[in-house]
DNA sequence: ACTACCCGCGAAACCGCTTTCACGAAATCG
DNA sequence: CGATTTCGTGAAAGCGGTTTCGCGGGTAGT
């Protein structure tokens, strides 16, 4: 086309009156070149417009400058702005940091799936995994060299840098919170218990009610699985068990306005007489009548933690897991 | 570490005894090579677990499979999980075809940003991006010879390929069903006008209205900015000022929302009194009291055809623009 | 049987940047 | 003041594929 084919080495050099490997160093902040001469070189650059071709780069010094976020596709990446939110934070760090982010939405879990593939393959510096992984991918990966962020605590914590919210401290004061306003006999619907979150959520919701004197009446733990409808399930048996319940903390906020239409339609009032609180603080905690009480996790903070840990990593030094504090906004629901 | 370094052609060509321009012929899908020569490559690189380095093979051919995925900083990302769902059906259509997606979040529209930066420099072999942005940009980075697919439509559609959901269609969809429910004085909030999309909506709501024979009251089209707030602001005028009002089309489900939030609260029975529809059908439509009638648009679907307009780019075939039908969702709130 | 083509394949140049290595000059040392 | 380091710098060897070019042998044409 029209593009006045893009300089290389050969151009600035010689324009520069210099060696290629010297505008190399320039270009590379090598403090090692003289000050006048790198100066020549910079105006070179400046003048032809000059920008690295990062592919000969990346070939030459084996780092290509792109991490992979990878997000599997049995995950509700479809539903839930979740995961968009945490990538769009881990992709302004990165790119801050001169890096790029590369999308990966497949299953995962095999060894050998187009996924693993493309990571062994050398073509990332980096992968940032959502939870839920098959941790042997993980830690073959790591065995490589290769730098791995999970987004969530993984199952086996064996020395993987990890980013999460503080699930047990949030389930921990929603519980507290539903007991503060009165509530006696408190449910919790959990997510899907083979998440750690859930696990770490229902922990929290344990270790509040233990602080409280009491133990959680049987039957009302539920194991919901983040859905709408088991939301809506486990609410219908828990009022038809417990008619004296007054409290329901829901591992998410869609199970939470499972539980409140269910209330709704069965004419008991809320929060009246059952008290209901969320987790995440989406949008229908903002949306719904009354007002869901949730609690908040900072998502976009969450990638950028992510992403942070990832550059830490890039540059050598040793990281630590990063937990994020939860907090608990108010609305009328509880 | 106890990565075996990975084999290169050298390797490879020994093994099965051909030359390296061979070996790149076969795994290139070259025809003109022997059959026996040819599977003698195959199994040399099955046997030594061959995997083509892409940054060397990205250097060599001026083809870096990779593919950029532009969305502004300035759209709501970290609310609408719109864009990360487009994104996963892009993504998936492009792994299928050997390539990867490169998400970038940036603030862009300055054709000297970092992003312009990138895309200019050669590092992806195509870009997609949603619409809302500098057109500039975009017609420039075309008359470099860099594919370009938009999701949504462009304000000058100057033989841009993009994709689209039949906003104007819905829209109409929207308000017929409206009228055919016995509502006669129907009112929209719209999206942010600048936005082509708000803007085919109302079109849409327009044409149905001059279908029906009549005209809009003055005062019945306002233009809100997709927010739950605009949403009741705007409603609480439009009852105010139309005492009589018994229809509203929300160009998005969070101000259909923000609508029957304050119906809800001043005692306006919906649907009895007024009837509402929103657009999106996300998530907030399923849980919302009474549920919420919408028009959903495929938004997966969307990415898809995005990412297949790209491939053919890439395949130097002529593409035509992408419209996607809407589906209408009744539910009780219509 | 002889020239004109075509076809499969290897040698080698090349893509554009990074990095090692070694050399001359300047700085430090005894 | 000669010997030894140190320092800045350029030449050149990669990095691992892709692609052009041309050669030798086989096929076709007359």
């Amino acid at each position: 086309m029209a593009a006045p084919a893009r300089p290389t080495y050969a151009v600035i050099a010689k324009t520069a009156g210099v060696s290629e490997a010297t505008v190399s160093r320039v270009l590379n902040g090598d403090e090692s070149v003289h000050p006048e001469r790198a100066r020549r070189v910079q105006e070179a650059v400046d003048k032809l417009g000059y920008r690295k071709n990062r592919v000969a780069s990346a070939l030459a010094s084996g780092r290509t400058g792109l991490i992979a976020v990878v997000i599997d596709d049995d995950l509700s990446v479809f539903s839930d702005p979740f995961y968009g939110t945490v990538t769009s934070g881990v992709s302004r760090v990165l790119m801050e940091n001169g890096l790029q982010t590369v999308l990966m939405v497949s299953p995962v879990g095999s060894l050998d799936g187009a996924v693993a593939h493309y990571l062994k393959s050398g073509e990332v510096d980096g992968a940032i995994f959502f939870a839920l992984h098959s941790d042997i991918l993980i830690n073959n990966l790591k065995k490589q060299g290769l730098p791995v962020v999970i987004t969530g605590t993984p199952h086996s914590s064996n020395d993987v840098a990890f980013v999460d919210t503080d699930n047990f401290g949030g389930a921990y004061t929603a519980t507290k919170h539903l007991m503060s306003q009165g509530a006696k006999k408190v449910a919790i619907i959990t997510g899907d218990i083979g998440t750690t979150a859930a696990k770490q959520r229902l922990d929290g919701y344990l270790q509040a009610y233990r602080e409280s004197g009491h133990v959680p009446a049987k039957g009302l733990i539920c194991e919901g699985d983040y859905s709408f409808e088991s939301g809506k399930a486990h609410t219908e048996k828990l009022v038809a068990a417990h008619p004296d319940i007054d409290g329901i903390f829901a591992s998410n906020d869609l199970m939470a306005m499972g539980a409140m239409t269910v209330l709704h339609d069965k004419g008991i009032d809320c929060p009246g007489q059952v008290k209901i609180i969320g987790f995440d603080d989406s949008m229908v905690a903002q949306t719904s009548r009354p007002a869901l009480t949730s609690i908040r996790q900072d998502v976009v903070a969450l990638g950028e933690a992510a992403g942070s840990l990832m550059i830490a990593q890039l540059n050598g030094q040793e990281v630590e897991p990063i937990i994020l504090p939860t907090e608990l906004i108010i609305r009328a629901s509880a």
